[in-house]
DNA sequence: AACGTCACG
DNA sequence: ACGTACGTGACGTTG
């Protein structure tokens, strides 16, 4: 049985593009419809198995039927540049897939399809077709079915119609639905229809009369009234909107179902083609090449012998460069991959004789004695875990590298570096071994083997690349003087973790349970019902359904009901309260009191994971768990902060800059009331609001205050209108009063953000003081919404990105000091802009000393960097 | 897996 | 008219 998939290319793409994020590759090229577009077929491929295939498309997006009732057209919508810019690259890749493309000129890509899907049901075979577009149902028969892509929670389902399909939806016949389109018309096909008769109506008229032109012999028996007045009145337009529905089924195309025969999808130009658009998932439909290039023929060799070992080390004594890759299953190291050619991967097995202890040592001894060595890896602080490696500049961290390059990526991994710096293809870690638990006896499977040569391996060759484009962007310094650095910081961090009181978090949990009881019982009674308070779905029904509370407000997916919509309500029911106080205690509870619990180690502390390469703007982030987010700015919830308490004879001390990113931002502005103003040492919110209300500075009240201080921050977030209304809880008109108002104030301020989004758009990215840079795709885009994100990112992401900067270098000025001077007192935190010290009692003094003098030096700026420190018995009394 | 929510700077 | 403040991570619900 021959089977026939034509597929409506601009329709399908449309979907594609409206249904997926905006994603754009390094070069800018917007890409998310391609990679929908090729999943979606895909999907319909392997479910069909057709013989022949076809995607047709408009020569032009309006074509003639269209031209001859140009009035109609108002509401017609060009394709966005993003779109458009696809549709070319969509066409070249199906070339490169060997997928018949059929155009047209003077016919919509409906006809041709129409057209085919009629002479392929002629000559036999079945039909399918593949469109976004419900006009096409017209065409569905017995054997010819449409097929409708839906986008429903994430997840894309397909809508089939034969004709009964379309007679039970619709009620009518697929040849009586173009007469039901002319009824009711289509607004995103600018076919006019009668006006006032919708779906339901065209369907009843339809389905008695079978057509217009019978419907409008039985004008008089048409119901309801107001129906037969439009069909009357606008009887014309219907017929010529009937003509606009029908999809012509004689376009004289000359092509034959040979040339539309499936081939292979797959090819090498096709695989070369989608690496060249950076669309990584797709890659997985090829097979991987097995020799994509010959840099990366491995060959792995395992040791497992002591004497091969040594014989091995040995050898590296005369080489001045090698990579290495720590072996790691949860926190055991299971063996040391070592390259020290290209294509040339060793791996060293822990076991009984060769132990984790011996292969430390031997490096550490070739390290030291070695030192023209350079030793290349792509995590360098998975590697310090094992292998203590001094910070002397001689390591090399790639992930961190290529991070810097890109600090928008999500991943750093070796094939994400292959692809984007050797442009290499190289199977995942997942695609190889996928979640296989990596254990002493299966190092040697052959995927393996593979994973282990290519984690080891890559680095090597990838280094002086990414060395080179550091160096080509300025970033030489700012990686080697800062990021690496960094690296060691992190990871004593991590190791050193901080003590927890797990007894008391069991406590505090038992209270907040307690009080999440008694709300619980509370809110079920003033709701009459039992429902799940978590869930937001059921608390909008509960609260605007059958409460009938005011101020609905919708998100994507229901009622919102979060806080600033809680706190409006607060006076219309007492509900209210007590919801928001279970939210927040549930909140204490789950993620703080029992979330915290669980990652107490055996020796009683915490050990966090501190990250390097995930945050767009240069900022540490911390996970599992995150301790840069413990509370603070509610009393109960800040309570928790007294079971993080540091070890016997131990203090913390806990130091902050005080608004670190404003003094960045005065002097980046270079404004000279800004900068006189932090040289005075003024109250600056409350010299904001002297200078922006216009009142002397003896007469700022505590709200001027505060609404200047949300200025300040608004600023520094790249300000606009709406999002300060919406803080503030004042119109746009007033918070845009405010900003003109600051920007009088300050207007250095206003030309250094002029400036710097400026900049931004010609260069595509932002940098910070110490040549950081972020790229900003959104700024090139047509849509005003994301453009407007890409403004006000240009803005902060040079302030947040410095401040980053600054406190990295006193992160490391302060760790090396604490070292060099041999002091028993470990830094353990880094908050953004706070760092936490773990300080035996008799360095308190020294290590408070320590903190300003590196903190506040760690910068010159033209404004003084002003910390402040202070150490209690808990991280609550610390602060 | 995506969303809403909320914790922090 | 558009519909947001910048940067994160974790939890619970829902599909």
């Amino acid at each position: 049985m021959e089977k026939l998939l034509l597929i409506d290319g601009h329709s399908i793409l449309n979907r594609a593009f409206y249904g997926l994020p905006d994603l754009t590759n390094s070069k800018g090229e917007h890409t998310n419809a391609v990679l929908g577009f090729i999943n979606i077929i895909t999907k319909i491929i392997d479910e069909e198995k057709p013989t022949h295939l076809a995607v047709a498309f408009d020569v032009h997006q309006k074509t003639f039927r269209h031209e001859m009732f140009n009035e109609y057209k108002g509401t017609r919508k060009g394709m966005p540049d993003e779109l458009r810019a696809q549709v070319p690259l969509m066409k070249e890749l199906l070339k490169a897939m060997q997928v018949t493309i059929l155009e047209c000129p003077g016919y919509e890509a409906d006809d041709i399809i129409g057209t085919l899907s009629k002479r392929g049901e002629e000559s036999g075979m079945e039909v399918s077709v593949l469109s976004g577009d419900r006009d096409l149902l017209q065409l569905a028969t017995d054997h010819v079915l449409i097929r409708i892509p839906k986008t429903k929670g994430g997840q894309t389902t397909v809508e089939n119609y034969h004709a009964r399909d379309v007679v039970e939806l619709y009620g009518v016949s697929p040849a009586e639905f173009i007469d039901m389109k002319g009824l009711m018309g289509d607004t995103s096909d600018n076919i006019p229809g009668v006006p006032g008769i919708g779906e339901k109506t065209a369907s009843k008229i339809i389905s008695t009369y079978h057509s217009i032109e019978e419907a409008y012999a039985h004008i008089d028996e048409i119901k309801p009234k107001k129906a037969m007045e439009n069909l009357t009145a606008y009887y014309d337009q219907a017929l010529m909107s009937k003509v606009l529905a029908t999809i012509k089924l004689d376009v004289p195309l000359t092509i034959d179902f040979a040339s539309m025969q499936m081939g292979n999808l797959y090819t090498k130009e096709a695989y070369d083609y989608i690496k060249n658009l950076e669309l990584k998932s797709l890659l997985k439909y090829f097979e991987v090449p097995e020799n994509g290039n010959v840099a990366v023929e491995y060959k792995t060799n395992y040791i497992t012998d002591l004497g091969e070992m040594e014989a091995f080390f040995k050898s590296l004594y005369t080489v001045n460069r090698i990579s290495v890759f720590a072996v790691m299953e949860k926190k055991s190291f299971l063996g040391l991959g070592i390259s020290k050619a290209e294509g040339e991967v060793t791996v060293i097995v822990c076991s009984l004789f060769i132990t984790e202890e011996l292969i430390a040592d031997r490096l550490m001894e070739l390290y030291q004695k070695n030192d023209h060595l350079i030793v290349i890896t792509n995590d360098l602080k998975t590697l310090l875990k094992v292998i203590p490696l001094p910070s002397d500049g001689r390591t090399k961290d790639t992930s961190v590298a290529a991070y810097l390059l890109n600090p928008i990526t999500d991943s750093y991994e070796y094939d994400d570096i292959a692809r984007d710096y050797l442009t290499l293809t190289l199977p995942s870690r997942s695609e190889l071994i996928d979640k296989t638990e990596l254990t002493l006896f299966n190092l040697e499977e052959e995927k393996t083997s593979r994973y282990l040569a290519y984690a080891t391996g890559i680095p090597f060759i990838a280094w002086d690349f990414l060395q080179h484009q550091l160096e080509d962007a300025g970033m030489l310094p700012l990686y080697e003087e800062i990021e690496l650095p960094t690296v060691y910081v992190l990871e004593h961090m991590e190791e050193e973790g901080i003590r927890t009181d797990g007894d008391a978090l069991k406590e505090y949990s038992e209270m907040l349970g307690k009080r999440v009881e008694e709300l619980e019982k509370s809110i079920y009674e003033a709701a009459g019902t039992e429902f799940n308070i978590n869930s937001p779905k059921q608390l909008g029904e509960i609260l605007f359904e059958k409460m009938k509370l005011p101020g609905a407000k919708k998100t994507k997916t229901g009622y919102s009901t979060n806080v600033d919509v809680l706190n409006k309500l607060k006076n219309d029911h007492p509900i209210v309260a007590d919801i928001l106080e279970y939210r927040q205690v549930a909140k204490l509870k789950s993620t703080y009191a029992d979330g915290l619990s669980a990652f107490i180690q055996e020796d009683g502390r915490i050990h966090g994971t501190f990250n390097q390469t995930i945050t767009a703007t240069g900022r540490i982030s911390s996970t599992e768990p995150n301790l840069q987010n413990i509370p603070m700015r509610t009393d109960l919830g800040r309570s928790i902060r007294k079971v993080f308490i540091p070890r016997e004879d131990y203090v913390f001390v806990d130091a902050d800059y005080s608004q670190i990113e404003l003094r960045v931002l005065a002097h980046f502005s270079g404004d000279e009331k800004l900068i006189a103003a932090y040289h005075e040492n003024q109250d600056i919110h409350a010299l904001t609001a002297s200078q922006v209300f216009g009142v002397p500075m003896d007469q700022v009240d505590p709200l001027m205050r505060r609404n200047a201080k949300a200025v300040n921050f608004g600023i520094v977030y790249g300000i606009s209108a709406f999002g300060l209304s919406e803080d503030l809880n004042i119109s746009r008109k007033e918070a845009s009063d405010y900003i003109d108002s600051y920007f009088a104030t300050y207007p250095g301020v206003k030309r250094f953000l002029d400036n710097t989004v400026e900049q931004a758009k010609e260069t595509g990215m932002t940098h910070t003081m110490y040549g950081r840079i972020r790229q900003i795709p959104e700024l090139k885009s047509s849509n005003f919404m994301q453009r407007s994100f890409g403004e006000r990112v240009a803005m902060n992401s040079p302030i947040q990105g410095t401040a980053a900067d600054i406190i990295k270098i006193a992160m490391i000025r302060v760790h090396e000091r604490l070292l060099k001077e041999h002091r028993r007192s470990s830094l353990i935190l880094q908050i953004h802009d706070e760092l936490l010290i773990e300080t035996h009692r008799d360095e308190v003094d020294i290590v408070k000393q320590i903190l300003i003098e590196e903190m506040t030096h760690a910068a010159e700026l033209k404004v003084p960097l002003e910390v402040s420190v202070s150490c209690g018995n808990t991280w609550y009394d610390a602060k």
